[in-house]
DNA sequence: CCATATCACTTCATTTTTTGAAGTGACAAG
DNA sequence: CTTGTCACTTCAAAAAATGAAGTGATATGG
C-alpha cells in the first residue's frame, strides 16, 4: 500500500492524512497560512526540490486544498491560495504549533504568537466540548466507531491472519521454484 | 534538505512537522489513539510494510512519543503506549477527524464519533480563545512571529536570492566541464 | 540596446526510501 | 508433533527525492 492510498480507508483520520499527511504538504501548508503565495517563497521556505513542491502544488490544487490565481497576464504567473477547503486545516496547523510550542525545545519560549483579533490577546490552542463547554483532552473522551469503520477493521485484521495463516502452511509444505532461505544459501 | 530536517527550523510547526509530519507515523499514532498498541495491530491496520512499521516505531520512541512495555517476558514481548508527549497529539488527531469528517466525501455521515465522558455528548472540535472563550478560525487571528523566527524567514530568502544570482551569473559566462544545455546536446 | 535580474518552473543522474514477498525464531496450544 | 501466534528481519525491485543545472518569458537599469 502506497502512503496516498490511506486515504480511502474508511476514517476521517486516515483520509486527512491521505490528502495532507506529508511533511512538503504540511510545511507548504505552513507556508500559505504564514502569508506565502508564491513558488519561490515556497521554495525558500520549505527547502525542498521545485520538482517536489510543483508535485505537491499540483496535488493540493487538485484535492481543492488550493486554488491558483494569476496576478500577471504577462509573463503569465500565478499565486496559490488556500480555499475555504484549505482554509479549514486552520486547527490542524493550531494543534501542530501546540505541540511544537510545547515539545520543540524552545528555552526562550514559543517563536511565534497567535493574537486574537476581537480581545486583543495572545491566544493559544484550546479545544472545549462542544455541547457542555467543558476543556477536553483525550482522556475525556471515549470513541464509539461506526459499523463501517469497525467492520473495516476487524476485515483487515481478519486478512492478516489468514495471510500469515497461509504464509506458514507454504513454509511447512515448501513448494519448488521459491527463494532459498538463508541457511540453504549459506550451505 | 530532507524532510525529517524540517524539524531544525525555528518554528513550532516545522518542528511537529519534523517529528510526526509523515504519513506513517501519523497512522501509527492514529492507531495508538484508537487503542492499538502491537506490532501486528499496526501491521494490520496501518498496512505497511514491517519493516516500515519498525522504522517509524522506532524513531517515536527515540523521540519520547510513545514507549514500549513489556506484557510477556518469554517469549519477550513488548506493546506500544503514548507517552505525556504522545498523547499531548491529541489535538492533532482532533483536527484531523474534524477535517476528514467534513471533507473526506462520508455522506452517511462520519464513521466514529468522540463522546464526552464528562456531559455524555458527542462532541467535535470546538477551539476557543484562551483568553475570551469566542471560538476563533483562521481569520479571527493575527501571526506575531518573534525576531528569531522572522529573521530566520529572511535569511532563507535571502540564501534563495544569492544562489539564484550566482547560477544566472554562471550561465553567462559558461565555465568549462558544465554539463551541455538541452540544445547543445541536439546539435 | 543590452546586460542583469525575476519568476516559475523542467530535466536528469544519482541517491535514498519504500514496497512486497519471503524468512526467522521463540514459544503456546491442541 | 503439527499448527498457530507474534515480532520482527532480509532482500531485490520499484518508486521517490535530492541537488545541481537548464529554460524561457519578461522586466529593469544604464
Amino acid at each position: 500500500m502506497r502512503s496516498t492510498d490511506v486515504g480511502e480507508l474508511t476514517c476521517p483520520v486516515a483520509r486527512a492524512i491521505g490528502d495532507v499527511g506529508d511533511p512538503w504538504t504540511l510545511m507548504i501548508v505552513r507556508e500559505l497560512f504564514l502569508g506565502s503565495h508564491r513558488f519561490d517563497q515556497f521554495e525558500a521556505q520549505v527547502r525542498a526540490s521545485p520538482i517536489l513542491i510543483t508535485a505537491r502544488l499540483r496535488a493540493l490544487e487538485a484535492n481543492g486544498i488550493i486554488a491558483k490565481r494569476s496576478y500577471s497576464a504577462r509573463p503569465l504567473r500565478h499565486e496559490y491560495h488556500l480555499t475555504e477547503k484549505g482554509l479549514d486545516l486552520w486547527p490542524l496547523m493550531v494543534a501542530l504549533k501546540h505541540w511544537g510550542d510545547r515539545w520543540g525545545g524552545f528555552k526562550a519560549g514559543p517563536p511565534a504568537a497567535m493574537r486574537h483579533k476581537a480581545c486583543g490577546h495572545v491566544t493559544a490552542l484550546n479545544l472545549v466540548c462542544d455541547c457542555c463547554g467543558q476543556p477536553i483532552s483525550a482522556r475525556d473522551v471515549v470513541i464509539e466507531q461506526g459499523r463501517l469503520m469497525s467492520g473495516e477493521r476487524d476485515a483487515l485484521m481478519a486478512e492478516k491472519r489468514a495471510r500469515d495463516g497461509a504464509k506458514a502452511r507454504q513454509r511447512r509444505r515448501p513448494a519448488a521454484g521459491r527463494r532459498p532461505s538463508k541457511s540453504e544459501r549459506l550451505a
